[in-house]
DNA sequence: CTGAAAGCGCTTACAG
DNA sequence: CTGAAAGCGCTTACAG
């Protein structure tokens, strides 16, 4: 039966050539010796006939699919672009195709995400877990991204390092009374960001760590945080450890007719499409997803390639020593000297530091 | 030479039971006419034995991989996480994978994409066309998402008929003189909303575009779009054509001393992630994506399922009536009557309506 | 350096 | 209702 194979196989470029079709296969993959002269002629015939490769044929010769997966707990959260388009980048750069599975929020899920992922044959996949969730051994090498203080962890952006930085900024600008603002107690990210800011401030300044879970619990979502409360109460600055957050608390702020950065600094965390646009632009810290994404897609590809040989059918978690990538502050009009002009807002921001 | 094939295969299914592998698949597929009883029990052995089909030997059998490709014009777009979820929903309701695709922006990538894509073999694709492009002909059926008045379109939001909506809105509540804020003169889809919103406005509004490109052309990227001297000229309310753009017309404005929704009304589109976190929260219009992908899915897999059929070797648009989804007016706190009491910025919002 | 042959796991006419 | 056989397009020992 002729099935739906648009263009020429193997081959008809042997057949175009007059040799057979394990030359054409050598010469294209440059595996097999071939004499320099016959490879420049397969090449070209396979140019000029338009040769396309099938890769549902390499794949079931090979055993490998050449794809990848990447499993997210939720593709809707606002980080997932930034990683989603680098480890698609990584990816196509290494030959590897990405297919996506997401988890949207729930455990069940994710393992069903994940086994359809497995019956697709990819080779191996990353995975940004759920918090809280420990990565079983899937069957197959597994990347995971989440932080490097989370047992079986991967590659991750150094979470804590980040937070000190930011610590630090605060820190240097004369702040000492900070309010943390997180969203979720058992996330490691947030904790190890929340630990980092805490070492960064160093003595002599206080702080208070607001879950904005807990408030919810409590008074409903979309409820207001009391930030102005406590800017009442002598907190100068608001450290949140994800940038939606941040842009609450300054919006939050905003609106109670409290200046930033003239009155209170804002500064978030990760530098998401909307830290330099909004008014004031906020400071943050950057992970280098670009870094992150080939980390981990280069310890999948290693693990892939050593599995046809000798003992280990590797099949669990590739970490083996955690890579732990530097985050990047990104200083920007949301943070200033505390009180250094307890003005009223007025619609001239400072000129403030930015480093873009 | 031994395979990277960790389970059984039809032949180790037909073996245990004494049958054939023709048999087997009959009885797997429901295809092939095969007593009930065999049907059960070859079904019992597959699960006893953890049977998982190779999808690469189908792919190679059937010249189908299952797989859809999704193309995007940037991933780092704030709409995609919704996008992205719902197509990966939708397809893997219907037994597919989802391949992603970055063109970043560039059209060259764009083509390059797809062609990595078609070489992976997707059976059809998503394509959300970079602004301007029109696609050919690309060897494969393919479903465009970009807005009802693109030529080639095979599903989108109404983004006409939101706009009128949220005119309709502004209009109702004593809005006199609008400010429309795009950002980019030759987005389809920001000129269809723009023109809904004047078709909503009706007689009587004065409106005025702002084009973001066009400011930041002249006086460089983020800076101030000078919405407080608008709001001073008279303009009561600003309806920026996406989420982005709002937040940004949020934030000046309210830095500059201007209350919202007290004395100015502020927009969007889309409703991302951040339209309902902001102080106050952002009335805004939300694209239907889930009845979208579901429709562009199903256009695909129409096209895919006939392609063994009949006359056409169906490869190109699958457009041929448009299908306009709906979009659904969310209304918050960012609008109100205009200056209903040009009070000073407080720290309480005002009730206003919410429509969740 | 080149080729003949086998086989990855499945599906599909076709014959029985 | 069931089975034998062919073949999708490729890669890989192996022989020459």
């Amino acid at each position: 039966m002729a099935i739906n194979r648009t263009g020429p196989n193997m081959n008809a470029i042997a057949a175009a050539l007059g040799v057979s079709a394990a030359t054409v296969s050598n010469a294209l993959s440059g595996k097999g010796r071939v004499s320099p002269e016959l490879v420049e002629k397969v090449r070209a015939k396979a140019a000029e006939l338009g040769y396309v490769p099938s890769l549902a044929a390499r794949a079931l010769r090979t055993g490998r699919t050449g794809v990848l997966g990447l499993v997210l707990p939720d593709i809707a959260n606002p980080l997932f672009p930034q990683i989603a388009q680098a480890i698609e980048n990584a990816a196509s750069n290494a030959g590897y195709g990405v297919l996506i599975a997401d988890s949207r929020g729930d455990i069940a899920m994710q393992t069903e995400a994940i086994a359809r992922l497995l019956e697709r044959g990819v080779d191996g996949m990353v995975i940004v877990p759920r918090r809280g969730t420990r990565i079983a051994d899937v069957g197959c090498p597994v990347a995971v991204i989440d932080t490097p203080s989370t047992p079986g962890n991967t590659v991750a952006a150094d979470h804590w390092g980040g937070g000190v930085q930011m610590g630090r900024h605060l820190a240097a600008l004369g702040h000492r009374k900070v309010l943390l603002i997180g969203t979720n107690t058992s996330s490691n990210v947030q904790n190890d960001r929340i630990g980092g800011l805490k070492a960064g401030f160093g003595a002599g300044i206080e702080c208070e760590t607001l879950w904005i879970e807990k408030v919810e619990a409590v008074a409903g979502e979309g409820c207001p945080l009391g930030l102005a409360e406590k800017a009442a109460t002598g907190f100068t600055a608001f450290a949140a450890v994800s940038d939606l957050s941040a842009l609450r608390a300054l919006t939050e702020l905003q609106r109670a007719g409290i200046g930033v950065p003239e009155m209170v600094s804002v500064t978030g965390f990760d530098d998401l499409i909307w830290s330099p646009v909004v008014t004031p632009a906020l400071t943050t810290i950057r992970m280098d997803m670009a870094t992150i994404a080939d980390l981990a897609v280069a310890a999948l590809i290693r693990v892939i390639s050593q599995d046809g040989e000798a003992e280990p059918a590797a099949s669990g978690n590739v970490a083996s020593e955690t890579d732990r990538v530097p985050m990047q502050l990104i200083v920007r009009q949301s943070t200033g000297a505390p009180n250094s002009h307890a003005l009223q807002p007025s619609n001239k921001p400072t000129a403030g530091e930015l480093k873009s």
